[in-house]
DNA sequence: AGCACGCCGACT
DNA sequence: GTCGGCGTGCTC
């Protein structure tokens, strides 16, 4: 007789354990490890995940309640992902509820609801009479009722409600209900033959649709939905439900998926021949799968080096074991397209995981996967956790792809999960890139030091995947140094190289990409004679003007200089602040080439559900000469009339305080400029910036990945950012700024304290060895949220220091004070954004 | 997170 | 005298 050793669904760290829970005999044999039950809470009804089962509990059996229910007729977790999800909670520093919590489609996130009925056997309260008649007759029916139905409709009735439920005339019951269920459609199960033949003879020649009806489920015998019934013999449902009636069919409710890609018919493909290079790509990790080893491989290689093709035939290999394949894809290039190259080689084992399908959908691909339908998953960044049981491959396309970071809580990274996921299976992990970010690539290819490799989980093997398949050469990049046009009298945002190229395409009637990598952000400080922007001189990250104080702030160590009036490194009086959106772009456009049309795609015009399809269709059909749009036009597009791809202005991004900023504008650049002259057209990437000599702009000209790499890992490794150092962020959060000052110092304290005690040195930068560092407390890049304030400590450290269990500790023996004065703290390890 | 228990101000 | 404000503490 066991217990079942339950998390329930309270987000909250003081709850995060489990609690142990008797099982009752009606439920023994539903109960394993990964169900979801419903389990008694201190007076409330909660939904939980079993974690484990035991025969001798903590506590005293007899203090011990029982199970209330088994949602699922099979559980929703397995074993492995409970496990999973104690390691995510550990290494991420959040309750597992929260890990496991992650791993349920939303479908299954259930709520205890609260229902009210009249208590048995009970006659309404003489003293409650005059209460709403309908109220009344609705509970006097005995049966209970929705308490948020009754509030809803009967809201001046809260008080009755409330009186009677103290009286004891009303009785609370609470249910876990799930957020919504398997969709069902009306389908007509025809009678016998006999049966329906006695009914066409019965009908005779009165209601000749009834008997048209009954003649074509003679001919076609199968179950058929009502609806398509309906629709075939030219009908409405209600003639059909006339024949339900007179019980010549049965009409029944049948579970039935929505498929988001109903209807569509995928082109079948066959594998391709691999060229050599793709051969030597594709052997090592065909091996891996076979042999079950849990190896990652670091697949670098252009735009247009056939990866995918690779990865098909890793999974082809993958599924001829009788084993399962994950593939992670970004969001923005989770497009029809993409899903029709796996679904045309895999067809109906394919499950599609994205935002964009609604909850119902996502749960029915989420249980095709689960009842062992799919055997691959093509999906976004939570499709990590597809519940599969036995998984020979991961891959990772476009691996640098800062959407694998999820940044609410858990604030996973699906790189190490997939890493750690594969570990557990015997599972080979693929991560594909033209641009691999920093981490993945100096794990797999060094520099090596000692310090770096240490704290290390996985280590990749490097594939390189030099050549582009039938040898398209790739586009000529230029570079407009925009200070030489200011100097010329050129003040317009474009270039007279790139107005000339806008001018060419229209008349030659080709059609050109425009990127301002402008997200959104807040101004920024430059000088427009020389370039020199304002950078802080203790972590080299761009400063940000602050409005309020009127001076530039370092968000990293809170370093603070005045607004300057003129520029510290030319004395010009040209310094600006800066701050141009896509939308002055398009007015700019229209002004300068008039009847240009432009579809401009942002997170303004693209919020809609399939407007950003619509509008990449609408440009594919050529009913617009740009597409002009931030991050979002560079991302796996594929356009054959595209011959000229513009960026406005290639630097912006280097001015957001985050010294991810240079990596992360090489890598746009050169996916940019991949978009252009993918097809017979020659393609042309024209880009403007104030910064050539920048090591992440100057390197994109000769597509010199390695160039770039080489000069930013030098930086890096002096200022002990990451790959050389890692990071965790602690932010605060509290009305006022004095209890997070004093909360922030004492986590600090507490921190350098636990250090000291461990002999590790405290300089991380521009040293080697153990160290560790705390930043801050300083308020957050973000002061103030929700009327919040928010303060931010930084730890910095490298080597083989255990920072992570270190912070939750901490942060365990703060938990006392953070409840009792109310402030929220939220950790991010190694975090992706600095914002 | 909720919900209960518990101790002090404005109403019947 | 009661209703109810939200401070602290517990939930197998």
């Amino acid at each position: 007789m066991s217990v079942a050793r339950v998390i329930v669904d309270v987000p909250s760290r003081d709850i995060d354990r489990p609690f142990d829970y008797t099982i009752p005999d009606r439920l023994s044999g539903w109960v394993e490890v990964g169900s979801r039950v419903a389990v008694p809470f201190g007076g409330r009804t909660l939904q939980g995940i079993v974690v484990g089962l035991t025969a001798d509990p903590e506590f005293d059996r007899s203090r011990l309640k029982e199970l209330i229910d088994v949602l699922d007729a099979l559980p929703p977790l397995s074993a492995e992902l409970v496990e999973l999800g104690e390691w995510m909670s550990r290494r991420w520093v959040c309750p597992l509820t929260v890990a496991l919590q992650a791993m349920l489609p939303s479908a299954l996130k259930g709520k205890a609801e609260k229902y009210i009925a009249l208590s048995y056997g009970q006659a309404w309260p003489a003293e409650e009479l005059l209460a709403d008649g309908g109220f009344r007759q609705l509970l006097e029916k005995g049966d209970p009722v929705k308490l948020s139905y009754l509030l809803q409709h009967y809201p001046h009735e809260a008080d009755t409600i409330k009186r009677m439920l103290r009286s004891g005339a009303l009785m609370e019951t609470q249910k876990v209900e799930d957020r919504l269920s398997v969709r069902t459609v009306l389908t007509v199960f025809p009678g016998s033959e006999d049966v329906m033949r006695s009914g066409i003879a019965e009908l005779g020649k009165r209601a000749p649709k009834q008997r048209e009806a009954l003649e074509y489920l003679l001919a076609n015998p199968e179950p058929i939905p009502q609806q398509q019934l309906a629709e075939a013999v030219g009908t409405t449902i209600g003639t059909i439900k006339s024949l339900a009636d007179k019980g010549w069919a049965e009409i029944r409710p049948v579970t039935e998926d929505r498929d988001p890609y109903a209807g569509r018919s995928f082109a079948p493909t066959k594998p391709m021949q691999l060229t050599p290079a793709q051969q030597g790509a594709y052997e090592p990790i065909a091996k891996a799968i076979q042999e079950e080893r849990s190896e990652v491989f670091l697949l670098h290689g252009v735009t247009g080096s056939g990866k995918t093709e690779i990865y098909l035939q890793s999974i082809q290999t993958c599924l001829a074991m009788g084993k399962e394949a994950i593939v992670l894809v970004p969001e923005i290039a989770l497009t029809p397209q993409m899903v029709e190259r796996f679904k045309g080689r895999f067809g109906e084992r394919v499950a599609v995981m994205h935002s964009r399908l609604s909850n119902g959908e996502r749960y029915d691909e989420w249980r095709k996967i689960r009842e062992g339908r799919a055997q691959v998953v093509v999906g976004a960044r939570s499709a990590i956790f597809a519940p599969f049981g036995r998984i020979g491959l991961i891959v990772i396309d476009e691996e640098h792809e800062t959407t694998y970071k999820q940044e609410e809580s858990p604030k996973y990274h699906a790189r190490d999960v997939a890493a750690e996921r594969a570990r557990l299976h015997g599972a080979a992990v693929v991560l594909g890139s033209a641009t691999p970010s920093l981490e993945t690539y100096s794990a797999a290819v060094g520099p090596y030091d000692k310090d770096t490799a240490a704290g290390r989980a996985w280590q990749p093997v490097y594939v390189p995947l030099p050549e582009r398949v039938a040898a398209r050469p790739l586009p000529k990049v230029s570079i407009v140094d925009m200070r030489e046009e200011l100097k010329l009298g050129n003040r317009a945002m474009f270039s007279r190289a790139l107005a000339q190229a806008i001018e060419e395409r229209l008349e030659r009637q080709e059609q050109m990409v425009l990127l301002l990598n402008r997200r959104g952000y807040s101004t920024f400080v430059m000088c427009r004679s020389c370039g020199y922007t304002a950078s802080c001189p203790h972590c080299d990250i761009a400063l940000t003007y602050h409005r309020g104080s009127q001076n530039l702030r370092c968000h990293y160590c809170g370093y603070a200089e005045r607004e300057p009036e003129v520029c510290p490194s030319c004395q010009s009086p040209h310094i600006r602040f800066f701050g141009t959106g896509t939308q002055k772009v398009e007015e700019a456009l229209a002004q300068t080439f008039p009847g240009i049309r432009v579809i401009r795609m942002d997170v303004d015009t693209t919020t809609e559900k399939g407007s950003h399809e619509k509008w990449l269709t609408q440009f594919r059909e050529r009913k617009a000469d740009v597409l002009l749009g931030t991050q979002m036009v560079a991302k796996g597009l594929d356009f054959p009339h595209v011959t000229l791809v513009g960026v406005l202005a290639a630097d912006s991004a280097l001015k957001l305080p985050d010294f991810r900023s240079p990596e992360r504008t090489f890598q746009l650049l050169t996916q940019v400029a991949g978009r252009a002259g993918r097809h017979e057209l020659p393609g042309e990437v024209i880009i403007q910036t104030y910064e050539p000599e920048h090591p992440c702009i100057a390197t994109v000209e000769h597509h010199d990945y390695a160039g770039f790499t080489e000069q930013e890992l030098r930086h890096r490794r002096v200022l002990g950012y990451p790959p050389f150092g890692r990071l965790i962020t602690l932010t605060l959060s509290h009305e006022q700024v004095p209890v997070l000052h004093t909360l922030g110092e004492s986590f600090a304290s507490k921190l350098r304290a636990k250090a000291e005690a461990e002999g590790v040195r405290q300089t991380v930068a521009s040293g080697t060895g153990l160290s560790l560092e705390v930043l801050g407390p300083v308020p957050s890049p973000i002061p103030r949220l929700k009327d919040r304030y928010r303060y931010q400590c930084m730890v910095k450290y490298r080597g083989e220091v255990d920072a992570i269990g270190w912070t939750s500790a901490v942060l365990r023996e703060l938990a006392d004070a953070m409840k009792r004065s109310g402030v929220t703290a939220s950790v991010d390890v190694d975090p992706q954004m600095m914002l």
